[in-house]
Parts: C-alpha cells; structure tokens; sequence
DNA sequence: AATGCATTTTTGTGATCACAAATCCCACGA
DNA sequence: TCGTGGGATTTGTGATCACAAAAATGCATT
C-alpha cells in the first residue's frame, strides 16, 4: 500500500491535516515550480477550503522549509542551488547513516524481509523503466531501514529532509539511475542489517546518499542554480474537487 | 545581548512570532511542567491576544516536537525518557559534530574570537557559580560554532533539538558542572577550529555532547522517567502582561 | 461511599470579516 | 523607450463567531 506518510499521524482527520498531506504531496512530485508564488487564497480555492486549515497547513511547511517566506511575507518554493544540495546531502549522510546503523541493531526478521521485499520491487520496476513506480520503491525501500531503527524523532527529522530534497531527486533518472551501482548497494545493505554489522550498514547508506546528492550537484549551472525535472502534468486545466484537488504548475 | 533566537528571522513582528518566541522561552528555561496540558486560551489569554497567533505558533512548535498532541487533539508538554534522551544525544552527536567539523573550514578569525570570548564568559559565570548565566553563555558558545558552519539548514535542525533538550539541562548543575572537564574540551576544540582540523572539532563536539547528555539519561528513574528541573518561580499570581508575560508553572 | 449517567462547561476547529501592507497596473512625463 | 507615481487590487494578519467533540461536573442510585 503506497503510504506516503510516514509519521503516527494516525486517525488525524482534520482539514489542516488533509490540506498539509495535499501540498506535500504536490510538493514532492514537483507539482510546484521552484520560485513559484503560492498564496493562500489560491491553495484554498483549489481545494475548496477556507483561508484558516490552509495558513497552519503552509506555516508548518516553512517551517519545514518546504516553502520559503521572503522578507515581504509571501510564500515561495525554495530554489535549489548547489550548496544547499550539498548541504543536505551531508546532513542526510549523517542522520540516514545513523539510522542504518541503528537499524543495524534493532530490526526484527520480519522488518528485514519486508526491507528486502521493497529492494526487489526496486529492481521489478527499474527492469520495467517505469520511473514513478522506481522512485516511490527507492522511498519505500528506504523508509523501511529507517522504521525498523525504532526512533521517532529521527524518522521526523529524516522525513522533513526528503522534502525538501524530493522535487529533485527525479533529475536522477535515467542516466544516473542507469549507470549506477545501487541494487549491488541494497544487497550489501540488506546483509550488513541481517549480520547486525552496524558499521557496514551505515557505510553502504551513507556512499548511496553520497553519490547521488553529488550527481544532483552537478546538475547546477554556472550560477549554481538547479533546474527542477518538470513533470508531465502541466497546462491542464482543473476545477477545485475537494479532497483529492491537484495542483496547477504555474510558472508565474 | 541576550539573544535567544538565533536563526534569520530578522524583523518578523508579528504577533505570531512574538508568540512562537515567548513559548520557546517558556520551555527552554523550564517554565511548564513535563506533562502540564497547554490550551489555546490559556496562553491567548496569558498573553493578551487572540486564538489565532497563538494556534499557529503552538502548531509549528507541536511540529518541532518541543509540544505533543494527544489523539484526543489537546497539547501538552512532553515527557522526557531514557530513551528519548538518548536518541536526541545520538542525532546531536551526528549533527552537531558535523557542525563543528564544518566550522573548522569555514570559520573566519573573528568567528574564532568571538567563540574564544563566549568561552571565557562561560569560565566566568561558574567562577561566580552563576547557573543561569553558565548555561546561557553555554548556548552562546555552541551556536557561534554552528553558525560559523555557514549552513543554515544544518542550523535550524540543531536549534529544534536544543528546544527538546533545553528543559532538561538544567539537570546539569551543579553535580555533573562541576566533576566537568568541559573548559579543557572547549579550549581543544576552539584550537582545533583554528587548525582548520575538522576531524578533533567533530570529536571535541561529540564528546561533549556524549558525555553530559549520557549524564542526564542516568537521572532517568525505574521507569526510564526523567524529572524536569523544577524552576523557582511557581506558585505567585501574574496578570496577563502583554509582551514580557510570564507562564505560571501549574501542574494540573 | 462508590459508581453510572446526564448535563454543563471547556476546548479545538474551521469560516468569515476588517484592516494594513505589499503588489500590481496603467497613465503620464522625461 | 523607459522609468515613475499614484490609485486599485491582492494578500497576509489577527479577531471573532459558531459548532462539535471532549472533559468536567453534578446527581441519583445502589
């Protein structure tokens, strides 16, 4: 079942709640085009709520830094540049290494084998090039490891980063994902988590991470600006349908 | 100057920040109790403004998980455990010591002086046994390494750990200050941040961190409970004040 | 005195309104 | 052609209201 939150949240029906899972869905499929304006009134018509579920839902993305506030108290979505890439890219080395490691420690023979379930359905979708399907496998394969370290506020904090790395990571396919070593990666990984070797876990996490961040970063132009991967879903036009309302991707 | 905020929030002053900001500085000098339930009213009406402001900076700090929401959808502040302890002291290892290995190639001559001096004043204020300022100039000295890092997002992650942790460092002093040696630690670090020896800053950084929190989860009771430090001001009546008000420590 | 149940009060949620600051837009002039 | 100024519009902010769920309270019964 394709979950794509992660947290406890649990039976939490609130608007606020539906409104948040929706821009963070757009988010990370890069429905949204870095730079664009996002104002309030608009995420509201589109979904078809007021002004108030909509404002807390967008004020805990900023401060997730999903969405950015200038100065002037609009709200953006956040450029890439080549330094924040690289800046992520070191602390997701750190804090997934760290959670490999733990999971190293504490996964259960049922978590491991549901960790390599996810691995082969990697592998399943690649051999198809179906791209959506491979990326929503790589998040699942990787959220299992983190799951089974058994700590919440590391899982949140792993979480938030994706965010704000999500819209790019589709700039990986296909050449980098065609060229690269991964599945050989996850084996490695899956042995390490199954022998308890902690150090050897969050090394293989650790240069998975690192290698494909620092591809990311050099995507950057001269001016260390990183283009998004546009997705195929632009022009349409949409009516505001309540909960499952998509959003337009608007250039400005 | 006192400052408690540290990241680029520049001239935000609206109500909500200012709201946001008195309930960090409630928390981190330990002003609720652990467990204390926390409504929207109460701290509108402490503060003298409406549901509003008070609702979103209360919602950006449950999302920061310095506030948790029961499913029942009430706020209260959490509960420290063992194990919360020492999950937060791994992930500050990791990310403060990335911190610290940064700083030590980023950081400029009057970064280091200004380190060198918070380092001075923290020797001063336990000379004169002055726990508060100690602590404060604590802070002081661990973010003018973070912020000679010059990595804003690694920042404002370290900033939403210290507001989890802030209650409970109070635990420190005066057994463990004082059997400390943290003055040595701080001067190694501080010479290795001038080196440029990135690897000695991560493992001064680390040690630190280790040592004083591994401390604190030792306090934890045979339920792995952890007792807040009690402040001293409870029990006097305030009125709401406007700006500078005051949160009574009222324990149910 | 303890327990089950109905009523009242509290409390979070979402909508709406008023207002000021920021932004946009278009005519006007150099 | 390119600013430039000022009025109209957009947009974030904060207050207030209505409502439903949850919690607290009171009361009767055993």
């Amino acid at each position: 079942m394709p979950r794509t939150a992660t947290t406890l949240d649990a039976a939490d029906t609130s608007l606020r709640q539906q409104v948040y899972a929706s821009l963070r869905e757009a988010l990370t499929s890069g429905r949204f085009a870095p730079g664009q304006k996002v104002t309030f009134r608009y995420v509201a018509g589109v979904l078809g709520v007021s002004l108030t579920p909509v404002r807390e839902a967008m004020r805990r993305l900023v401060a997730e830094g999903a969405f950015e506030m200038n100065p002037n108290r609009s709200v953006r979505v956040p450029l890439m540049t080549r330094d924040k890439v690289l800046e992520l890219r070191d602390i997701r080395m750190e804090l997934e290494g760290l959670a490999a490691a733990k999971a190293a420690l504490a996964a259960t023979r049922s978590q491991i084998a549901g960790i390599r379930h996810a691995a082969r359905e990697i592998i399943v979708a690649r051999n198809r090039g179906d791209g959506a399907t491979d990326r929503q496998k790589v998040r699942e394969f990787h959220f299992a490891v983190y799951a089974a370290a058994g700590q919440p506020t590391l899982l949140r904090l792993i979480e938030g980063l994706w965010l704000q790395t999500g819209p790019y990571m589709n700039l990986l396919y296909p050449d980098f994902i065609s060229s690269s070593r991964g599945p050989a990666g996850r084996q490695r990984l899956i042995e390490a988590l199954q022998a308890g070797d902690a150090a050897t876990a969050r090394r293989e996490m650790e240069n998975d991470i690192r290698r494909a961040l620092s591809y990311v970063a050099g995507l950057a132009d001269e001016n260390g600006n990183i283009a998004p991967a546009i997705p195929v879903t632009a022009g349409k036009r949409r009516r505001p349908s309540a909960s499952a309302a998509v959003f337009e991707l608007q250039v400005n």
